[in-house]
DNA sequence: CAGTGGTCTAGACCACGTT
DNA sequence: ACGTGGTCTAGACCACTGG
């Protein structure tokens, strides 16, 4: 039996996880941690019917919707294969800074400017969908790679949906991995635009005067409360957020 | 009967288009076109089972894409709704700049600067993956929203692929309505940084000193090749990118 | 309780690309 | 011809929601 039908070994019918589930994150694994290479091909839908003693069916949505992230790229009449490197940024999915700077063979690490409780501003209360004045967790870091800054990060938080974050040391851990390890987002929205640092900010990031900055604005939902909402602010000249993908999926008009 | 599932009297089993396809095709034209609006009640599966004459699972697919479009909410026990009001600009869907403005009540015009063929710049052929030197067809033009440049679109298509590009008229029909039309993309990737406009964009764009741009850089691809690459330069105090989705089918690391 | 969506099965037919 | 993925069927069981 091929070695590549073994890491199917802990699919369980009985785990709360669905079944396609499960084959995607251990085929998702398998390709973040560089065990499975690009062009690698997979077994056929035949194989892992028998294979795992599922339905096609189900076989048949985990490979779907892992083509549709552009994890894998499927062929009709030859078979699956492992897609080629994975896009270098977050535009679409939620990363960690800390993983991304690490998956480059770089060095990260995070200053944290201020960490406190304040009472929402009009827009930030907006934008969180609170009333204004209401209490707000308040997070300022910046993030380096090997010495240098990257990003500013400047984060609100809902503390009655995560009270505890207040508490965190996020020089250890950064709060986007703190809070994926909290919650599970069910909606997303970002914006993206393009501004010019002031003073403060260019002396944060480094910045020579006359450069633009790319800002990445993320608000995150979960039962339909916002849980965070976060700008990050990259210098232009040393950042390009990307993203790539199948189209299939995607309304085009 | 419903006036609701009348609309679906169009959808046929021997079409070339799947069934689960043309199911979300009708909901797509229902909601943009305004006919149906947020928050109303979709026929639920076995409704449309019934009405459609088709397997539940087919009727399935087409609602839980659609959901992963963000177009439709679902709700365990309750059922399916049609989604909050469309997010306003393109960083994932592939839109026309005509049609958006157009969406927002404004007029729309685009003014043609060159259209000609070239040979390919290195950095050209790189990113159309040809080789450099090879001709490719080359447009440049400024799109208004009432009168106020917004859009500055630098592009190369690769005349093997569309070799009628060169002859249009792109003051009638912007050239991504045109390649919309032609083809349909398989892949696309999306690159958004800030930069600084040099005198002749700032002149373009009517912009005044000191304002960064947000510049979006697309590719294209149809059949594994590179159709069309677009830079597209916003002035960066008059747009905004931005995007929102359902996380469910996303990988969250 | 009845209705809903979430998932799964065990088949089936077809179009595609390689051989 | 063969194996591949693309799609579809007609059932099924379950968990969730509302009355």
């Amino acid at each position: 039996m091929s070695a590549i039908l073994e890491s199917f070994d802990d699919i369980s019918k009985s785990a709360p996880e669905p079944i396609y589930q499960q084959i995607k994150s251990t085929i998702q694994q398998r390709i973040a941690s560089g065990d499975w290479t690009a062009g690698q091909k997979l077994p056929s839908e035949n194989e892992l019917v028998v294979a795992l003693d599922v339905s096609r069916m189900t076989i048949n949505r985990a490979l779907r919707e892992l083509t549709q992230e552009g994890l894998i790229k499927r062929v009709h009449g030859l078979g699956s294969f492992v897609a080629e490197a994975p896009r270098h940024a977050s535009l679409i999915e939620l990363q960690d800074i800390a993983l991304e700077i690490e998956q480059h063979g770089k060095r990260h690490s995070s200053q944290v400017l201020v960490l406190d409780s304040v009472a929402a501003p009009v827009e930030i209360a907006a934008q969180m969908q609170l009333p204004p004045g209401r209490p707000v967790d308040h997070l300022r870091a910046i993030h380096f790679q090997d010495e240098i800054p990257i990003q500013l990060e400047t984060r609100y938080v809902n503390p009655v949906v995560m009270p505890e974050f207040g508490q965190q040391d996020f020089t250890r851990v950064t709060a986007t991995a703190y809070l994926l390890q909290q919650f599970k987002p069910d909606e997303m929205e970002h914006r993206v635009s393009a501004v010019m640092p002031d003073r403060t900010l260019r002396k944060l990031l480094s910045m020579p005067d006359g450069q633009p900055c790319l800002q990445l604005n993320r608000r995150t939902w979960s039962n339909d409360q916002v849980v965070t909402c976060v700008t990050l602010t990259y210098p232009g000249d040393r950042y390009e957020l990307g993203a790539r993908y199948a189209t299939d999926e995607y309304q085009l008009r």
